[in-house]
DNA sequence: CAATAAACGCGAATTATTTGCAATAATATC
DNA sequence: GATATTATTGCAAATAATTCGCGTTTATTG
């Protein structure tokens, strides 16, 4: 992982197309540093790609684990490069000016004393999987069977 | 914590008013056995309170740690009751069907076979708190600083 | 009981995100 | 390289969750 990854290989190799728009949608998240919004995410690459096409490649993209949601309790998603871009890890942000520092995920985050954070004053943490039911009833074709419709 | 709490005195420490509405919500809450959201919530309380209002409270009991606010990746949040009616605890969601359960907070979460669940194929962690130069800036009265507008 | 500020309902406004649809362009095949 | 197939795109309109303004009600305090 010394240069730029592959970009249009990663997009092909997900089913998907390297259109020139998704190319600069892959560069402009590899330069990011931290998680960021749709919209910013336009500003960057110079309105160059339609919000809602936008959204729609995050959404394929996230479908394929290459691109991660991220919440900060913000009201809106944010986005960054995932696997096998960049490693797993986990975000510590601050509440007062939101600034946000990447923590690795040892799954033991006993967290220690971390450089610029001073407090850490709550975490959230969900994990995703399968009941014993669905998990049993196989990778139903096409994913997601609870779509969240009216709850 | 054998019976039910004292909700009106817990109101009423957090510097509110156990008005009848929010007295009915917090007893709506503590039946709950998952984070639900405000419009079940609503339901849940026959209507009684209007939905502006409710938001309105859960955000004010948010506010003092009293509620918690649950994110399971549906594009709307979940509430639940917290300390100290309820224990901190975690969530391990399924993306099939929505089932939700608790999963007890280790802070060192190598999760163990849970009854109900048969896979786990990913997870979310944030960390929430102050970098040095917020911590340093002191608790700004009233709390919140960056609102997260504009981005 | 009167004063004060919190809480309420209602309707309108915001915002993020999604969708329908017709036009384009990337890939696979010939 | 020309052609068929299908994903991607832009744009405008639609959703859905959450928030706000404001005039009215009511819990709390003394
Ligand atoms: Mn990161
Ligand atoms: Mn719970
Ligand atoms: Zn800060
Ligand atoms: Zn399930």
């Amino acid at each position: 992982m010394v240069g730029t990854p592959d970009f249009a290989q990663m997009l092909r190799r997900c089913g998907g197309r390297a259109t020139p728009g998704r190319l600069r949608l892959m560069r402009a998240l590899w330069k990011e540093t931290a998680p960021v919004t749709a919209a910013r995410l336009q500003k960057s690459l110079g309105g160059a790609l339609n919000l809602a096409t936008l959204y729609r490649a995050l959404d394929a993209l996230a479908e394929d684990g290459v691109v991660r949601r991220v919440d900060f309790r913000h009201g809106h998603a944010h986005y960054e490069l995932a696997a096998p871009a960049r490693a797993h890890h986990h975000h510590l942000a601050c509440t007062g000016c939101g600034a946000v520092e990447d923590v690795a995920c040892t799954l033991r985050p006993r967290l220690k004393r971390t450089s610029a954070f001073s407090t850490i004053t709550d975490h959230a943490m969900e994990y995703f999987g399968l009941c014993k039911a669905c998990g049993a009833r196989g990778p139903e074709r096409g994913g997601r069977i609870w779509t969240g419709a009216g709850e």
